[in-house]
DNA sequence: CCTTTCTGGTACGAAGTCGTACCAGTTTGC
DNA sequence: GCAAACTGGTACGACTTCGTACCAGAAAGG
């Protein structure tokens, strides 16, 4: 009756499926991250595939599971970009997470709009996957903060306090960022991330007696 | 032909239109803040409302027209809650901000949940909505750590970096609270939180030299 | 008491998307 | 070549919500 699977266009049934899969999450991160999720429907995606609507149930129950799907692409771009450098020195580590945070927003619009505005409100689950996410970096920070200070560790709670509060921090500072179209320049405004960061020290300083 | 509003149950037709809004804007707050503004329709909110659907269309056009109201409103309390207090040194001013956050969050959930949750990723309008009024927070917020602090003071983007980082970070830790059913108790987040600042300032003060 | 206006319930067409099915044309293995 | 399976385009019913309209009953003024 049915072959079920033989090679076609020099490819097996489960490459072509596998290919087809991936033209629908690069058509998924174009159009989110153009258009916007709530504008985007099955169709369109299937039409910036260039495929048939019947292909998207091949690989995808739902839109919702195709935006899970690029979201997970998104965060393990950003990811390299944000956690790649080192440091020892702890304004070191944090100037280096705004510094790959910003210049990621910058040279990926299209995922940074992904990933700042339109997973947002999507649903209970993708609201769920984007604090996993957070989570996860903002420990990881928190962590390579604690390491770098000889002192006293950081408490389980007190890490996740600072994990909140550095990805917390980070996020509205690159949301207000992008949505002042880049304005000031990154480097300009990586200055005057630091140069807050001193004044807040020196404050607390002074309070502290 | 047509009185064009005559009193009826002893309210003139203002005073009737009137108390119908506010009964929407109750259903409102009450629907989005439980069952999610994702959720809710037009009809949904007339039946919490006990109102004909009809008179939806009278107070409003669109159902995120009465979410932006809703949001209005919900933001007005909790401006009271976070902003009352006032203080001369720099952490008791921080300190009562997460307090006045953490207490309205508690003991308002169902407006936490519009304000945390459900405005999120509705449209560009509501989007715009929410930054702007965290935004206003977040200046009011900095500029009154500046005028505790008697050394140098901050410049109009510094500024602005420290509203984003405060809004940012407080947002973040009462999503997270709420998420995690308001554990651990409000006062032990609390010191937690301060202990987290007195770490940073600590390491920060020994990264300076 | 009687007319007029207001009220709330039900009904209905419009619009958009979903998910599937059909159908002609093409490519492959034999 | 030829049959079988694959591909892509179009079409279709199902479903949900919107926004409006209709209709019987209640309440108020004269």
């Amino acid at each position: 009756m049915s072959d079920q699977g033989r090679p076609y266009a020099g490819a097996s049934r489960e490459e072509r499926e596998y290919a087809r899969r991936e033209q629908l999450v690069a058509a998924g991160i174009s159009l989110f991250g153009t258009q916007g999720y709530r504008a985007a429907t099955v169709g369109a995606v299937c039409q910036e595939a260039g495929l048939n609507k019947r292909y998207f149930y091949e690989s995808f129950a739902t839109l919702e599971d195709l935006l899970c799907e690029v979201y997970e692409r998104v965060v393990a771009d950003l990811r390299g970009s944000v956690l790649a450098g080192g440091g020892d020195d702890p304004s070191r580590v944090l100037h280096g997470f705004m510094a790959g945070f910003l210049t990621w927003a910058q040279a990926n619009p299209v995922m940074a709009r992904v990933h700042l505005f339109e997973v947002l409100g999507v649903s209970e689950r993708v609201d769920e996957l984007y604090r996993s996410h957070g989570r996860t970096i903002g420990d990881e920070l928190a962590s390579r903060l604690s390491a770098t200070v000889t002192g006293p560790q950081l408490t389980a709670g007190q890490q996740r306090v600072l994990g909140d509060v550095l990805i917390g921090a980070g996020l509205q500072m690159a949301v207000d960022w992008v949505i002042s179209e880049y304005q000031p320049p990154r480097d300009e405004l990586l200055n005057e991330i630091d140069a807050t960061l001193g004044w807040v020290l020196a404050a607390g300083l002074a309070a502290l007696g």
